[in-house]
DNA sequence: CTTAAAATACGAAATCTTTCGTACATTCAT
DNA sequence: ATGAATGTACGAAAGATTTCGTATTTTAAG
């Protein structure tokens, strides 16, 4: 149901992550981003979007001489996949697991316990 | 904090996976429930767990003329640092805003709700 | 016009993971 | 004792991802 015809590689994530961000941006907006926690070439950055592109992850068009590209994978339809995946391949299939397990180990405040509980009071109405 | 000397790989996690049901296993042991979902040689597997056992990810001792090997990796340390790199890479650190994504989109049933309700009770009292 | 800067394209090297073939040793049943 | 079964070791091929070098095009400035 939530399976992604093409799953991002760590590298493609990174650059799927600046262009939802970001909004449309040329080769060169993305890849001065990238080096602010990477060191590589532009010419690699260009090459991951040209195959990002190829694999229908991006998108792009001309303006003057310039690629414009932007994410066609949703942001949250990756969210939703790469939760499904953990659940399914870490957790055994089961999500309530790897909430209590979050939960657990996150110590969410106050705060956000209420927003937790609110979400749940929701989904008990709904039920 | 979580950080993993050596990720596993997914042909990795599925050696452990099974290591960590079965308890301590030969290298036949385990191949048998890999060829349940996948099918490889049984060399590809050996080389897999003597590369994990290079790793460090899981440890061996001879029994006889066969190897019984034993993940070192735990099963807890693996799933918390899973959850922590999802939560990282994919929800920009955001443990809360992943725990909400995934009750909207599984939608526990009563029971599961019942189980959260409690957890969360108890990490109000501990606050 | 000529040069530098900014882009694109693309082949190929480098790296990592996965897979298999082959060689070799040991055990066990016939 | 010999052949099948069971193990181990390990090099190397196959695949996928990442990286870079180099060639080419286009634009802009001097």
């Amino acid at each position: 149901m939530f399976a992604l015809k093409y799953k991002p590689t760590e590298s493609e994530l990174d650059i799927l992550q600046i262009l939802w961000k970001q909004g449309p941006s040329t080769v060169k907006n993305v890849h001065e981003i990238i080096l602010l926690h990477k060191d590589t070439g532009y010419t690699t950055t260009l090459k991951l979007m040209q195959i990002m592109t190829d694999k229908g992850l991006i998108t792009r068009e001309l303006n003057g001489k310039t690629h414009i590209y932007s994410a066609l994978l949703g942001e949250d339809s990756l969210k939703t996949s790469a939760v499904t995946e953990l659940v399914e391949e870490v957790f055994d299939g089961s999500a309530l697991e790897m909430v209590i397990q979050t939960l657990g180990h996150y110590k969410p405040n106050e705060a956000e316990l209420e927003e937790i509980k609110q979400l749940i009071q929701q989904l008990e109405n709904k039920a």
